[in-house]
DNA sequence: TATTGTTATACTCTATAACTATA
DNA sequence: TATAGTTATAGAGTATAACAATA
């Protein structure tokens, strides 16, 4: 019933997931920035000043810890925080200059990254990847669904 | 000379590193386990006991933190220390039944992941993916190894 | 009353450096 | 001298709970 092939291929991917930390680790660090904090930088990027809230949300994170993403953000001079222009209570977090060239390097090692990747890949094989792994997400959405 | 369709593909797989790593740390939470200490399970499971020195050098860690990681498991019932039969420098860390028990569950759990990503897709489909998959792991191990 | 962000407290993972006991 | 593991210290990410300011 079961491909012991299925075993494998799990075990690929898994592979995968560990290495493609480490290489994007490993650059973030040359970058003075860890992972948590470039999901901020790469979401401000993305959207525009955004309030620590707004964050929490969208890093699915207490905002407890988003003020101490924030605070490690500041002193390294990759954001600011400004007031909200319309509610008192909240704060803007901002992309200074050196925060918004590291967005746009990012995209740039993200896109380079895409091209090391797949780049000796024939067509029909890069689009018969993306099928699977178009597959594979959507099992994986279904599956965090159901155990909620 | 790029295609567009990579930089789509990199980020499904992206997106299925986030989604995988909620699907495995919510079932371990369930377990009493983090990820860290799952991989120590998972190793003295596989390979029988080992010295902390072992595994620090497995985990790519420091021996400093192989303590911490160890000390939590045996506070939490899944293994013990024991001297090292011929070494009185060195410990063992030995599985408990309640480790044993959990690092077969994890091999079984696995198995059923296996089976659930993959089970909807053709043998075709199933066999182009993995050669995708293969690719993409050698091309990461290639440029992990080029930028030391 | 409800929301935003903070302080207080605590746990986990990680590191380096100094030290003890043994090889 | 070198190695195995610990204590000491520190930083990052994470959480809950209590609280202040504002809506």
């Amino acid at each position: 019933m079961k491909r012991p092939h299925d075993q494998e291929t799990l075990d690929v991917l898994l592979e995968i997931t560990v290495l493609l930390g480490e290489d994007m680790e490993r650059d973030l660090a040359r970058r003075g920035l860890t992972r948590s904090r470039t999901t901020v930088v790469w979401l401000v990027g993305a959207q525009g000043p955004m309030t620590q809230r707004a964050l929490a949300d969208a890093l699915k994170v207490s905002p407890r810890n988003v003020t101490g993403l924030v605070d490690g953000l500041v002193e390294t001079g990759f954001v600011r925080r400004e007031p909200h222009p319309t509610d008192r209570r909240a704060t803007h977090v901002v992309l200074t200059d050196r925060g918004a060239e590291a967005a746009r390097d990012l995209q740039l090692a993200n896109a380079e990254l895409a091209g090391q990747l797949f780049e000796n890949l024939p067509d029909r094989r890069s689009q018969a990847l993306r099928w699977g792994l178009e597959h594979v997400r959507d099992r994986l959405r279904e599956l965090l669904a159901e155990e909620t």
